[in-house]
DNA sequence: TATATTTATGCTCTAATTGAGTATAAATAG
DNA sequence: CTATTTATACTCAATTAGAGCATAAATATA
């Protein structure tokens, strides 16, 4: 099935659009907006009017959901073949990057809708330990994609790429020994930012509905559930996009400033950065990280939380918040 | 003086161009490829035949300079509103990044030229210490700038940006007392990555040629020697944007194996390395990193340099460079 | 030839950072 | 009142980063 036509499109002169993955945080969840049913990112053509491309994603995204941005950065831009104007032309897109400070789960006028991002990526949310799934549906599949190498180098090379992107955990019980044994010093485990090239090496192997080589056929009943639902044009990928980009980022840059409410707790923060790294932290490393960064500083009040001891509520110091969109200053790291 | 429209160009339908900053070192110089008299980088318009956007930049690049290409990357994409197409919309430039194996430096045919990067930003060499100008003529000219603000709160901020974007010691010499103070603790220093920050000021500051509000007449007499050579368009700019991205990513990923010849002594892979980020590193750590690390392997030849004692020559392994490619792996810091 | 100079390479020392664990404090549920 | 939960403080070992000292092997020059 080819994703490319199956959405009705605008048609004209200009050949650039502009799309927009915008997050926010709600409870513990990472959300990214969508618009037409979850299959699209909220997008919309560059036009003459326009004096910049990040005014086109301003006035586009806040016309289709009602939702004024905050910070944004530019992602990458994706040419589409399929789609071209009335001279022939390819559409270009160029893709943002938007941060949204948290907000009710409300569904929006124009069908705009925060939806989970892991239900795009399930195999990206490992905040209970690795799914299941991967090491017995995917690395499975995964391994067959190696198996149908068209060289013995090739393989090789697809059994290096499958280890390097899916952790050797997980890898180690498909690929041959010479990988395994030569890898075994790197200590090679689950890495949060490789998000995009772990969806590009599924969308290679033929694994995804949008993949040209989909053969749902030949894969088990269960694999719609397992690899997440499809997205338009390439839409999916945008978003895989934006989820390196954020979690390599949130390493070492306080992005996380632009989803967080006014006041929170320290666990609160913590579980922010765990939603969109989709792994869980030690937390008392990442209390002292922060604390020794001086990015955070105590309301003086507490949070009335259901149980346990109440936490201090902190905000972040706006003296510094400048400074620290600018310069390299540190998050915490993986437990 | 405005440069957008000081050069002719083409006029179509298209609104999309590629851009591409192509990277060799030769010798100890880091080069960029010109086009046009050192006043443009190769380029062209995303043509209809083009399957893909780095389909177009190797197209334009080879025909243009004769220059196979290896590696490259996606920088950033740029609207120029200056330059529309016939129906009025403005033009759209991807910018690449692109590493080429050491040349000769030889004159290309169709006026290609190896410029050493320096002469577009010559603030950016500290490899003989920084440069004089900064502490003398530059920042001076940016504390006008800051004294320009229109409110208290905007000076403050310049003032921090001054800092962090320049480093405590150029900065301290004209920032307010306050600023001063409270960053002493930070002990800021010139960060060879905010190359683009830099630029960026510079040009928000009206002190480049390429600036709205330029204004030689109120600069000092060797000023346009201080600020190096403008270019047409924006692509001194993307330059910057290259030269950020590289010695950014240069840390952490040996991306300088695309940059060396097949054999190399340690010292003249620190001089390359060094040569991007423009500052000088510790020797001893730099090669204790390298070995660490097993990206290197001796091929058992040594140099004949021209004096002091022979070094081993190396290779990069290649069965690690896939690996190196998608992994994170870093290469030494700064002296 | 002897000696200074240059470049390469090996090794040490200290401070900072990281990953992981233990211990204590302050609340709620039953 | 006690178990449970959450928050917070502190410790410890391993690794890494920054800096310098020492030695090796060549050339330049007196």
């Amino acid at each position: 099935m080819n994703w490319s036509y199956s959405h009705a499109h605008r048609q004209g002169s200009g050949t650039t659009e502009v799309v927009a993955v915008l997050i926010a945080i709600t409870g513990d969840k990472a959300r990214v907006l969508t618009v037409d049913n979850g299959k699209l990112l909220p997008n919309g053509p560059l036009m003459p009017l326009h004096r910049s491309l990040q005014a086109g994603v301003r006035q586009w995204v806040e016309e289709q959901t009602q939702q004024p941005l905050g910070y944004i950065e530019q992602l990458y831009t994706f040419v589409d073949t399929h789609r071209r104007n009335v001279d022939g032309h390819a559409l270009v897109y160029v893709s943002y990057l938007g941060l949204v400070q948290e907000t009710e789960l409300c569904e929006l006028e124009s069908q705009a809708v925060w939806r989970d991002w892991y239900e795009y990526f399930p195999w990206e949310n490992h905040l209970q330990g690795a799914p299941d799934a991967i090491s017995e549906l995917i690395m499975p599949e995964l391994a067959h994609w190696a198996e149908a190498s068209e060289s013995a180098n090739q393989r090789l090379r697809r059994e290096q790429r499958i280890a390097l992107c899916w952790g050797l955990q997980a890898a180690s019980e498909i690929t041959s020994e010479s990988v395994t044994a030569e890898a075994k010093n790197a200590e090679i485990d689950w890495v949060s930012e490789h998000a995009l090239l772990r969806y590009e090496m599924l969308y290679e192997a033929g694994l995804l509905p949008e993949s040209p080589a989909y053969q749902p056929n030949k894969l088990p009943a269960s694999w719609p559930k397992i690899i997440g639902k499809p997205m338009y044009y390439d839409h999916r990928r945008v978003i895989a996009t934006a989820i390196s980009r954020l979690r390599a980022k949130i390493e070492y840059r306080p992005l996380i400033f632009g989803l967080m409410p006014d006041a929170f707790t320290l666990s609160q923060l913590q579980q922010s950065v765990e939603a969109l790294s989709g792994v869980k932290l030690h937390k008392q490393n990442f209390r002292r990280l922060l604390e020794h960064q001086d990015l955070v500083e105590p309301t003086g009040e507490s949070s009335n939380a259901s149980r346990g001891r109440p936490a201090k509520l902190y905000r972040f110091r706006y003296d510094i918040e400048l400074q620290s969109l600018l310069m390299d200053s540190k998050l915490p790291k993986r437990k």
